[in-house]
DNA sequence: TAGATTGTTAATCGATTAACAATC
DNA sequence: TAGATTGTTAATCGATTAACAATC
């Protein structure tokens, strides 16, 4: 691995890793760039230089990358490898759905825990998966060093939600809601903008 | 407006859109390009040559742009205002999220209805939007001519569920399941990868 | 009038694509 | 050996940033 992967590059690497854990299984040892970019319409020397940045190993002319080889590679560059504790705000629809949702593990992520303000729902469970009401939760970032938070509270109470968790200790916020969120230097937000990727859509779509 | 709206433009006015909204609820009647940067930390000259591509009037030095103005020309190029009929199909814990969500309304989009092959789902309601077998929603397509399919099932489901849409006439896909998708090429896919956001936030996180 | 903000043209920067030597 | 695929250096392309004249 060198040093700074493009943000374009580490977006796709996901999708690589799928489908080469999917081959993985299939008992296949070799893959070449170029099989890869077949199946995800890319440009093969797009995908052999995405390849150049993460892999740890020299690719073998003539046979390609060892599968497994490649696959560690990823994992180690997206950070895979060690797991990352979160915590998510918001016990609504989306949150439940999320708090269910088993394939992050894959991704290196647990997400511990649920808070919610509501007090019918602080004590219960989702997916075994406990809700706390924002006092107990405090407790329980500091005390397990919770650095991530997912906020799928409403959007009005987003920034609320989002200040009290970086006093808390947090350093990532992964947001779910359309509120735009102010954070300080040292806190990286992702957003998951569904307005963006409909935006996107929607555009494409007019175009025909 | 004029053509060829850059990718990255695209995804940074349904931001803007939603502050203009609000300030324009505020009474306020002007806004300038300097101070829209200000409140999302872009550089002015970027938010200026974006609105230029946009803006269908000429923006009024030392003033700025008239807000009501602008929230029109941005609608209109992303095409919110003519709305777009969908169908979700896979109402699990995430489809039955998203047919919840009232503010889609906001970005153009309708979902008309749910799909899924699970019998027991099959003619319930979830928040008043019925779900329809396979066979119904199949006439339901073709006959409201909806174009727009967003999938929700399974991952393993993903493909049969996509070519079944296609084959009914849809044009656009809203993926939500990580599966890698075969389309056509007169289709639209836009996947709503939460592993690509997840490896962005990770390395970003891993950075510090 | 003076000055803030616009629209537009030119320069920079970074990602993608092309070209090609190296090698199993 | 011949040829497929690699790694790397150079060219292209497009988005961002800078510069500056126009104008209310």
């Amino acid at each position: 691995m060198k040093t700074a992967i493009p943000r374009e590059t580490i977006q796709r690497l996901p999708k690589y890793l799928a489908y080469l854990k999917e081959i993985s299984g299939q008992q296949i040892e070799y893959i070449s760039s170029l099989t890869i970019a077949e199946y995800f319409n890319l440009t093969p020397i797009l995908v052999k230089k995405d390849l150049s940045k993460v892999s740890s190993i020299v690719g073998r002319p003539r046979v390609g990358f060892l599968v497994d080889n490649l696959i560690k590679d990823i994992e180690i560059c997206l950070g895979y490898d060690n797991m990352k504790d979160a915590l998510l705000v918001g016990v609504g629809k989306l949150g439940s759905a999320l708090l269910s949702y088993g394939g992050f593990q894959n991704y290196g992520l647990n997400i511990v825990a649920g808070m919610d303000s509501n007090p019918n729902l602080v004590g219960t469970e989702v997916s075994g998966k406990k809700i706390f009401s924002p006092e107990n939760a405090e407790a329980l970032i500091k005390r397990m060093h919770i650095k991530l938070g997912i906020i799928t509270a409403p959007a009005a109470e987003a920034q609320a939600v989002c200040d009290f968790l970086i006093n808390a200790g947090m350093k990532g916020i992964w947001n779910f809601t359309p509120a735009h969120l102010k954070v300080p230097d040292d806190v990286v937000v992702k957003n998951e903008n569904m307005a963006e990727s409909l935006a996107l859509l929607s555009v494409m779509l007019q175009k025909r």
